[in-house]
DNA sequence: ATATCATATCGATACTCTTCGAATCATCGA
DNA sequence: TCGATGATTCGAAGAGTATCGATATGATAT
Protein backbone atom coordinates (compact mmCIF):
# COMPACT_ATOMS: atom_id res chain seq x y z
CA UNK A 1 0.00 0.00 0.00
CA UNK A 2 1.64 3.30 -1.47
CA UNK A 3 0.57 5.51 1.60
CA UNK A 4 1.09 9.25 0.47
CA UNK A 5 3.57 10.69 2.74
CA UNK A 6 4.61 14.44 1.52
CA UNK A 7 0.96 16.33 0.81
CA UNK A 8 0.61 19.43 -1.22
CA UNK A 9 -2.40 19.86 -3.76
CA UNK A 10 0.05 20.52 -6.38
CA UNK A 11 -1.72 23.93 -7.01
CA UNK A 12 -1.34 25.48 -11.05
CA UNK A 13 1.37 28.08 -9.17
CA UNK A 14 3.13 25.42 -7.54
CA UNK A 15 3.24 23.58 -11.40
CA UNK A 16 4.54 26.72 -12.78
CA UNK A 17 6.85 26.92 -10.06
CA UNK A 18 8.67 23.23 -11.34
CA UNK A 19 8.13 24.60 -15.20
CA UNK A 20 10.19 27.67 -14.12
CA UNK A 21 12.64 25.67 -11.98
CA UNK A 22 13.32 23.32 -14.88
CA UNK A 23 13.51 25.72 -17.44
CA UNK A 24 16.98 26.45 -16.93
CA UNK A 25 19.92 24.03 -18.82
CA UNK A 26 21.92 24.59 -15.76
CA UNK A 27 19.25 23.06 -13.12
CA UNK A 28 17.87 20.77 -15.62
CA UNK A 29 21.49 18.92 -15.65
CA UNK A 30 21.92 19.05 -12.00
CA UNK A 31 18.85 17.22 -11.40
CA UNK A 32 19.86 14.75 -13.96
CA UNK A 33 22.69 13.99 -12.36
CA UNK A 34 21.72 13.75 -9.53
CA UNK A 35 19.68 10.40 -10.46
CA UNK A 36 23.19 8.60 -9.95
CA UNK A 37 25.05 10.39 -7.83
CA UNK A 38 28.03 7.73 -7.55
CA UNK A 39 28.42 7.98 -11.39
CA UNK A 40 28.19 11.65 -11.49
CA UNK A 41 30.12 12.96 -8.19
CA UNK A 42 33.14 11.73 -6.27
CA UNK A 43 32.69 10.11 -2.89
CA UNK A 44 32.16 12.64 0.47
CA UNK A 45 34.51 12.14 2.93
CA UNK A 46 33.59 9.23 4.89
CA UNK A 47 29.93 9.94 4.82
CA UNK A 48 27.40 7.64 4.29
CA UNK A 49 25.99 6.98 1.02
CA UNK A 50 24.91 9.63 -1.32
CA UNK A 51 21.28 8.04 -2.05
CA UNK A 52 20.54 8.99 1.86
CA UNK A 53 22.20 12.27 2.02
CA UNK A 54 22.94 13.17 -1.63
CA UNK A 55 25.89 15.53 -2.83
CA UNK A 56 26.99 18.47 -1.22
CA UNK A 57 27.26 22.03 -3.31
CA UNK A 58 30.92 21.64 -3.55
CA UNK A 59 31.13 18.95 -5.74
CA UNK A 60 27.95 20.49 -8.02
CA UNK A 61 29.82 23.28 -7.60
CA UNK A 62 33.39 21.72 -8.98
CA UNK A 63 31.46 19.53 -12.06
CA UNK A 64 29.34 22.75 -13.12
CA UNK A 65 32.63 25.36 -12.71
CA UNK A 66 29.33 28.00 -11.68
CA UNK A 67 30.27 30.19 -9.39
CA UNK A 68 29.70 29.13 -5.42
CA UNK A 69 26.88 31.84 -4.89
CA UNK A 70 25.53 30.92 -8.57
CA UNK A 71 25.09 27.16 -7.39
CA UNK A 72 23.81 28.00 -3.94
CA UNK A 73 21.15 30.12 -5.51
CA UNK A 74 19.93 27.18 -8.28
CA UNK A 75 19.80 24.50 -5.89
CA UNK A 76 17.53 27.35 -3.64
CA UNK A 77 15.58 27.60 -6.43
CA UNK A 78 15.09 23.76 -7.47
CA UNK A 79 14.48 23.11 -3.69
CA UNK A 80 11.47 25.82 -3.69
CA UNK A 81 9.93 23.47 -6.51
CA UNK A 82 10.16 20.66 -4.16
CA UNK A 83 12.62 18.51 -6.47
CA UNK A 84 15.19 18.51 -4.55
CA UNK A 85 15.66 18.32 -0.60
CA UNK A 86 18.80 19.55 1.56
CA UNK A 87 20.13 18.12 3.98
CA UNK A 88 22.76 19.64 6.37
CA UNK A 89 25.65 17.37 7.61
CA UNK A 90 28.39 19.39 9.51
CA UNK A 91 29.11 22.48 7.50
CA UNK A 92 28.40 20.22 4.18
CA UNK A 93 24.72 20.93 2.87
CA UNK A 94 23.97 17.84 0.68
CA UNK A 95 21.24 17.83 -1.55
CA UNK A 96 19.26 14.57 -3.11
CA UNK A 97 16.35 14.41 -5.63
CA UNK A 98 13.01 14.08 -4.18
CA UNK A 99 11.36 11.49 -5.96
CA UNK A 100 8.48 11.08 -4.44
CA UNK A 101 7.21 14.25 -5.56
CA UNK A 102 9.31 14.15 -8.56
CA UNK A 103 7.32 11.24 -9.64
CA UNK A 104 4.12 12.69 -8.64
CA UNK A 105 4.36 15.25 -10.59
CA UNK A 106 5.47 12.94 -13.67
CA UNK A 107 2.93 10.70 -13.16
CA UNK A 108 0.33 13.57 -12.60
CA UNK A 109 1.42 15.61 -15.44
CA UNK A 110 -0.86 14.16 -18.47
CA UNK A 111 -3.50 14.90 -15.89
CA UNK A 112 -3.00 18.50 -15.56
CA UNK A 113 -0.77 19.64 -18.59
CA UNK B 1 -1.23 -1.44 -32.28
CA UNK B 2 0.11 2.59 -31.58
CA UNK B 3 2.55 3.11 -34.44
CA UNK B 4 4.63 6.36 -34.02
CA UNK B 5 3.67 8.91 -36.61
CA UNK B 6 5.63 11.65 -35.54
CA UNK B 7 9.31 11.22 -35.23
CA UNK B 8 11.60 13.62 -33.39
CA UNK B 9 14.27 11.96 -30.96
CA UNK B 10 13.51 15.00 -27.54
CA UNK B 11 16.81 15.94 -27.66
CA UNK B 12 17.80 17.66 -24.25
CA UNK B 13 17.71 21.11 -25.85
CA UNK B 14 14.28 20.24 -27.16
CA UNK B 15 13.49 19.12 -23.79
CA UNK B 16 14.40 22.41 -22.25
CA UNK B 17 12.33 24.18 -24.98
CA UNK B 18 9.13 22.57 -23.61
CA UNK B 19 10.18 23.36 -20.44
CA UNK B 20 10.43 27.31 -21.28
CA UNK B 21 7.25 27.33 -23.66
CA UNK B 22 5.50 25.94 -20.36
CA UNK B 23 7.25 28.11 -17.84
CA UNK B 24 4.55 31.05 -18.45
CA UNK B 25 1.41 31.48 -16.65
CA UNK B 26 -0.41 32.60 -19.83
CA UNK B 27 0.95 29.97 -22.39
CA UNK B 28 0.35 27.41 -19.78
CA UNK B 29 -3.39 28.59 -19.26
CA UNK B 30 -3.80 28.59 -23.27
CA UNK B 31 -2.32 25.15 -23.49
CA UNK B 32 -5.13 23.67 -20.89
CA UNK B 33 -8.09 26.14 -22.34
CA UNK B 34 -7.06 24.35 -25.41
CA UNK B 35 -7.89 21.12 -23.81
CA UNK B 36 -11.63 21.48 -24.41
CA UNK B 37 -12.32 24.46 -27.33
CA UNK B 38 -15.70 24.24 -26.73
CA UNK B 39 -16.02 24.71 -23.61
CA UNK B 40 -13.44 27.62 -22.91
CA UNK B 41 -13.89 29.57 -26.61
CA UNK B 42 -17.17 30.58 -28.72
CA UNK B 43 -17.64 28.60 -31.68
CA UNK B 44 -16.07 29.82 -35.03
CA UNK B 45 -18.07 30.98 -37.85
CA UNK B 46 -19.15 27.67 -39.30
CA UNK B 47 -16.04 26.22 -39.15
CA UNK B 48 -15.92 22.36 -38.90
CA UNK B 49 -15.23 21.39 -34.96
CA UNK B 50 -12.42 22.94 -33.34
CA UNK B 51 -11.15 19.25 -32.29
CA UNK B 52 -10.68 19.11 -36.12
CA UNK B 53 -8.87 22.67 -36.26
CA UNK B 54 -8.87 24.34 -33.24
CA UNK B 55 -9.54 27.86 -31.79
CA UNK B 56 -8.83 30.78 -33.43
CA UNK B 57 -5.99 33.78 -32.29
CA UNK B 58 -8.86 36.27 -31.95
CA UNK B 59 -10.84 34.10 -29.91
CA UNK B 60 -7.62 33.45 -27.46
CA UNK B 61 -6.97 36.90 -27.82
CA UNK B 62 -10.37 37.93 -26.71
CA UNK B 63 -10.16 35.81 -23.77
CA UNK B 64 -7.05 36.30 -22.72
CA UNK B 65 -7.28 40.72 -23.06
CA UNK B 66 -3.71 40.48 -24.24
CA UNK B 67 -1.92 42.80 -27.37
CA UNK B 68 -3.18 40.25 -30.78
CA UNK B 69 0.64 40.48 -31.28
CA UNK B 70 1.53 39.32 -27.70
CA UNK B 71 -0.94 36.11 -28.31
CA UNK B 72 0.34 35.21 -31.32
CA UNK B 73 4.05 35.31 -30.35
CA UNK B 74 2.92 33.29 -27.58
CA UNK B 75 1.29 30.72 -30.29
CA UNK B 76 4.41 30.75 -32.18
CA UNK B 77 6.76 29.60 -28.43
CA UNK B 78 4.18 26.87 -28.08
CA UNK B 79 4.58 25.47 -32.04
CA UNK B 80 7.79 26.05 -31.79
CA UNK B 81 8.07 23.59 -28.33
CA UNK B 82 5.73 21.23 -30.73
CA UNK B 83 2.83 21.62 -28.69
CA UNK B 84 0.30 23.29 -30.72
CA UNK B 85 -0.56 22.84 -34.17
CA UNK B 86 -1.83 25.79 -36.37
CA UNK B 87 -4.18 25.22 -39.43
CA UNK B 88 -4.60 28.20 -41.26
CA UNK B 89 -7.86 28.14 -42.86
CA UNK B 90 -9.14 31.26 -44.98
CA UNK B 91 -7.71 34.33 -42.60
CA UNK B 92 -7.73 32.72 -39.35
CA UNK B 93 -4.91 30.64 -38.16
CA UNK B 94 -6.49 27.86 -35.86
CA UNK B 95 -4.35 26.48 -33.16
CA UNK B 96 -5.09 23.16 -31.58
CA UNK B 97 -3.06 21.02 -29.06
CA UNK B 98 -0.65 18.42 -30.34
CA UNK B 99 -1.84 15.36 -28.23
CA UNK B 100 0.19 13.10 -29.74
CA UNK B 101 3.83 15.05 -28.90
CA UNK B 102 1.95 15.68 -25.92
CA UNK B 103 1.47 12.65 -24.35
CA UNK B 104 4.86 11.41 -25.77
CA UNK B 105 6.21 14.19 -23.83
CA UNK B 106 3.92 13.33 -20.39
CA UNK B 107 4.49 9.27 -21.07
CA UNK B 108 8.48 9.79 -21.18
CA UNK B 109 9.17 12.38 -18.55
CA UNK B 110 9.98 9.80 -16.07
CA UNK B 111 12.52 8.30 -17.93
CA UNK B 112 14.47 11.73 -18.87
CA UNK B 113 13.85 13.79 -15.59
C1' DA C 1 37.38 33.23 21.34
C1' DT C 2 39.18 32.82 16.82
C1' DA C 3 40.60 31.16 12.41
C1' DT C 4 38.93 28.48 8.80
C1' DC C 5 36.02 26.17 5.67
C1' DA C 6 31.33 25.35 3.37
C1' DT C 7 27.17 27.73 2.28
C1' DA C 8 24.03 31.37 1.92
C1' DT C 9 22.68 36.07 1.03
C1' DC C 10 23.35 40.64 -1.10
C1' DG C 11 24.13 44.01 -4.72
C1' DA C 12 25.46 44.89 -9.37
C1' DT C 13 25.46 44.12 -14.32
C1' DA C 14 24.30 41.81 -18.52
C1' DC C 15 21.03 39.27 -20.82
C1' DT C 16 16.46 37.35 -21.81
C1' DC C 17 11.42 37.58 -21.54
C1' DT C 18 7.03 40.11 -21.43
C1' DT C 19 4.23 43.18 -23.51
C1' DC C 20 2.90 46.85 -26.24
C1' DG C 21 1.88 49.71 -30.58
C1' DA C 22 3.09 50.41 -35.38
C1' DA C 23 4.13 48.58 -39.68
C1' DT C 24 3.72 44.67 -42.83
C1' DC C 25 1.74 40.57 -44.96
C1' DA C 26 -2.19 37.62 -46.41
C1' DT C 27 -6.89 36.79 -47.53
C1' DC C 28 -11.51 37.84 -48.55
C1' DG C 29 -15.43 40.65 -50.40
C1' DA C 30 -17.08 44.50 -53.13
C1' DT D 1 -8.01 46.22 -57.74
C1' DC D 2 -9.10 48.35 -53.26
C1' DG D 3 -10.40 48.33 -48.58
C1' DA D 4 -11.32 45.76 -44.58
C1' DT D 5 -10.00 42.16 -41.44
C1' DG D 6 -6.97 38.66 -39.20
C1' DA D 7 -2.29 37.49 -38.33
C1' DT D 8 2.74 38.06 -38.14
C1' DT D 9 6.88 40.70 -37.64
C1' DC D 10 9.52 44.61 -35.81
C1' DG D 11 11.27 47.82 -32.39
C1' DA D 12 11.14 49.57 -27.83
C1' DA D 13 10.33 49.90 -22.60
C1' DG D 14 10.06 47.54 -18.45
C1' DA D 15 10.36 43.29 -15.59
C1' DG D 16 12.66 39.17 -14.58
C1' DT D 17 16.69 35.92 -14.74
C1' DA D 18 21.71 34.59 -14.86
C1' DT D 19 25.81 35.26 -13.02
C1' DC D 20 29.43 37.25 -10.64
C1' DG D 21 32.27 38.99 -6.52
C1' DA D 22 31.91 40.56 -1.86
C1' DT D 23 30.01 39.96 2.45
C1' DA D 24 27.53 37.37 6.08
C1' DT D 25 26.24 33.10 8.56
C1' DG D 26 27.06 28.59 10.62
C1' DA D 27 30.04 24.84 11.97
C1' DT D 28 34.42 22.77 13.28
C1' DA D 29 38.83 22.61 15.27
C1' DT D 30 42.42 24.89 17.76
Amino acid sequence: MATRTTSSPDTSAHLLEIFKALANPVRLQVLQWLRDPEANFPVHHGIADPHEVGVCVSHIQDKLGLAQSTVSSYMATLERAGLVISTRVGKWTHYRRDEERIARFTAELGDVL
